[in-house]
RNA sequence: GCGCGCUUAGCUCAGUUGGUAGAGCAACGCUUUUACACAGCGAAGGUCGCAGGUUCGAGUCCUGCAGCGCGCACCA
């Protein structure tokens, strides 16, 4: 029959995930419905983490698929009541700079020419055609998903809970609105938060000028020409004949100014000449020493990178082109000192592909994480309800009084070390598309609720939320918060239900890379608002890398694309190359040889069952009365090995039960129990042919259990070619009981 | 600057509480009587980055050094 072609993928794959999908059972309420699971089983749940609506499925997707599924088809078979999430992220900026790349490429127009509605109606569109491409490539990957509860970051739920979650916490004081130093985005026109912002090594002249008495170093002369106060460290002696306070009258770019000596502590001797002069409105140290000792400040630099008439002559000129200019004015003053070509400085750039940032004062919406405020109920340990702390001390808490594990651990310190040198959080973005934040102004009213206000003429804020805002609420707006949250009920089926029977999750699968990003903030948010861990585990996988080591990128041409691997060996072959050798939270080199050699194994496992069956002329193998002990022996290895891989996934160590299970079925199984069993299958003891039927049967079958979390298709494949077996494997209980 | 990793066979990596080094791939030899050539059998390949220390015993624990990588950081 079948079995006498090898196996393959393909046309195994497409018929064997639709069978699974249409029986329901990704739903853990139709498991209990159909009698798999118990009505009362302990509950399981992943949420995953959403793929950007606007792309296409990328290897690290797979990782993180394949991590997850395997963990969800485990508990599954386990007896657990399972359930795991699917959903997409509408990724704001990210899909609106993509729409608005379109548009200009298209029609040569910018998201001013159509307008807000517009462009919002034309990202609907856009996202409404991309969701359907990423939702069939994860269903190509296997995904044991329950697309009954599918979500999307920005339907109705979903932005209802986002509203309410932004109330609650503007009503508790956490969120505010404050004019404070941002980091801007000229090019893309928006803040952006501390996270988004890239470090850029780039080699830069490093001037040094005359002030008055002093010298001050600068890479950014641009940004001078409103400097009117001269820093130095009070215990700097070389100073000390200057005085807090104290005005000079100097010499600079437009002309004469008086300048104010201030002494602040923030000043590091060591560096330069120990002098600076401040720009508040363009640097975060200068905005805080500005702040703390009162200090004015004025905008030199505008939101599209021009000077302002501040600047004088340079008035109207881009920064870019002003700098030069400025410095051959200054050196023609004979303010210029010296220039070192040398200086290394660190560019902020925007890491959503966008410009380079340039520091201003704005109005904006910031999420206060060291105020203090009551957590009315808390189930996270390490936190007593009633108690009063901050933002950041929940989310250091959460992890180190254990009610998070984080593997692996050492990203707990990295994790600590972020929280310390944490600071207000910056929600607001100046894009159109995204969660709009429930804020009303009319003449000096201001009104924060999760519906506009009565009365004419409130208008709401044009801002949106940053969609890490959304994706903090992620484990529960997804299980039916805010709605629900009042009347689910644990034990009770549905899902108005989820929240009580499935928050906090299990296990957060994600990145290391977006440990900060989101991790931390879904921490942040589900303790402030549920008074709960959003998971108990943090699993962190690393990055998939080419075969050398090297980042995936289009420029380098060196991209595995996932479906086209599907497509040549199969969704189990790429499963387990992104398993077998990949601790957590390192990088994963992957070649397509790899792949290619876990085809071969489902070809090997295809060729055991052929041999089982062959040999059990199509019917299961009943059990001797007795044992040889040879066969106990075979036996005893076998389940030695299933304790020691059902061990291995309870401990997140899937890369080594998934090894131990390939080293056992090709060089125990099909090497050395096969081998022997065709002398005695070829022989005339009846007893002893019957007894290895029995224990080939056995294992046979105990091994595509094993295997099916890791290799879903070629082991659901078999295992319904198996005589007796009605149902499907993904059900079937694991074979290993403690 | 602060922090976190990595360094083990040609390549990619395991090595869970310290007990005389493992796997996959590649390469080499043999085998087309075999469930499977998408295979089998066999052999080869390592002073576990370097230097100290703890220990009866160190790839594993401690200290220092070097090389590589990454993260964080409002150094003018």
């Amino acid at each position: 029959e079948k079995f006498l072609k090898p196996y393959n993928p393909k046309t195994a794959e497409e018929e064997v995930y639709r069978r699974e999908e249409e029986s329901g059972l990704f739903n853990p309420d139709k498991c209990v419905e159909k009698g798999f699971t118990k009505a009362d089983a302990l509950t399981f749940s992943i949420v995953l983490p959403p793929p950007n609506v606007t792309g296409t499925l990328h290897v690290g997707h797979a990782l993180m698929l394949v991590v997850q599924d395997i963990l969800i088809r485990y508990k599954r078979m386990r007896g657990f009541r399972t359930l795991w999430l699917p959903g997409t992220d509408s990724a704001a900026i990210a899909t609106q700079s993509k729409v608005e790349e379109i548009l200009y490429k298209e029609e040569k127009k910018t998201r001013h020419d159509i307008g807000r509605e517009e462009l919002l109606k034309r990202i609907d569109k856009f996202t409404e055609e991309s969701k359907a491409i990423i939702i069939s490539q994860l269903k190509r990957m296997g995904s044991s998903l329950d697309w009954s509860r599918y979500a999307y970051t920005m339907d109705e739920p979903r932005y209802l809970a986002v509203m309410e979650a932004f109330v609650r916490m503007h009503k508790a004081g956490l969120i505010y609105r404050g004019d404070r130093i941002v980091n801007w985005d000229p090019k893309m026109q928006t803040t952006v938060s501390d996270e988004e912002v890239e470090r850029v090594e780039q080699k830069t002249p490093f001037y040094y000028f005359k002030y008055g008495p002093f010298t001050i170093g600068t890479v950014r002369p641009e940004t001078k020409f409103g400097d009117k106060y001269v820093v130095m460290h009070p215990n700097d002696d070389r100073y000390k004949e200057y005085s807090h306070g104290q005005q000079l009258n100097l010499e600079w770019i437009n002309g004469p100014i008086t300048a104010t000596v201030i002494k602040d502590e923030a000043i590091d001797m060591e560096v330069g000449s120990g002098v600076m002069t401040i720009t508040p409105a363009h640097s975060g140290i200068d905005f805080e020493i500005a702040k703390k000792h009162g200090l004015d400040s004025e905008q030199v630099i505008d939101e599209k990178g021009i000077l302002l008439p501040i600047a004088g002559e340079f008035a109207g000129v881009h920064i870019k082109k002003a700098r030069p200019a400025i410095v051959e004015k200054l050196k023609s003053k004979g303010l210029l000192v010296k220039t070192d070509n040398n200086y290394v400085n660190t560019v902020a750039t925007n890491s959503r592909g966008g410009g380079i940032i340039e520091p201003q004062i704005k109005r904006q919406w910031f999420v206060a994480v060291n105020k203090p405020f009551v957590i009315e109920d808390s189930k996270i340990p390490g936190i007593a309800s009633g108690s009063s702390l901050t933002l950041r001390e929940l989310m250091r808490k959460a992890v180190e009084a254990g009610g998070i594990k984080i593997m692996p651990d050492n990203f707990e310190k990295v994790y600590y070390h972020w929280i310390d040198n944490l600071h207000d959080w910056c929600i607001s973005r100046q894009i159109w598309f995204g969660h709009r934040i429930p804020v009303w102004y009319r003449d000096q009213e201001v009104y924060c609720g999760t519906k506009t206000p009565e009365g004419a003429g409130w208008e709401q804020d044009s801002d949106t939320l940053d969609t890490w805002f959304s994706s903090g609420l992620w484990t529960f707006s997804t299980l039916g918060w805010p709605s629900f949250a009042e009347t689910a009920t644990e034990g009770r089926p549905g899902p108005e239900n989820d929240l009580a029977n499935y928050h906090p999750t299990a296990v957060l699968e994600t990145g290391y890379d977006i440990l900060f990003f989101w991790v931390a903030r879904m921490i942040l948010m589900s303790g402030f608002h549920l008074g709960e861990v959003p998971f108990k585990t943090v699993y962190l996988h690393g990055l998939v890398r080419d075969g050398k080591g090297q980042k995936m990128s289009k420029s380098l041409g060196n991209i595995i694309d996932p479906v086209e691997m599907i497509d040549k060996y199969g969704a189990d072959a790429l499963r387990l190359s992104l398993i077998i050798g990949n601790t957590p939270g390192m990088d994963l080199k992957l070649s397509e040889d790899r792949i290619r050699g876990y085809k071969n194994f489902a070809n090997k496992i295809w060729n055991i069952a052929r041999f089982v069956l062959e040999n059990t002329e199509g019917r299961t193998p009943e059990k001797p009365e007795s044992i040889s002990p040879a066969g106990e022996e075979t036996l005893k290895i076998f389940k030695t090995t299933l304790s020691e891989v059902t061990g291995d996934i309870e401990e997140y160590r899937l890369y080594m039960a998934a090894e131990k299970l390939y080293h056992f079925v090709w060089h125990e199984f099909a090497d050395k129990i096969i081998e022997e069993s065709k002398k005695i299958l070829r022989g005339e003891d009846i007893e002893a042919k019957s007894e290895i039927k029995y224990i080939l049967y056995t294992i046979l079958s105990d091994c595509l259990m094993t295997l099916h979390p890791f290799m879903p298709f070629v082991t659901e494949e078999i295992y319904s070619s198996l005589p007796g077996n009605k149902n499907l494997l993904m059900v079937s209980p694991w074979p290993h009981k403690e």
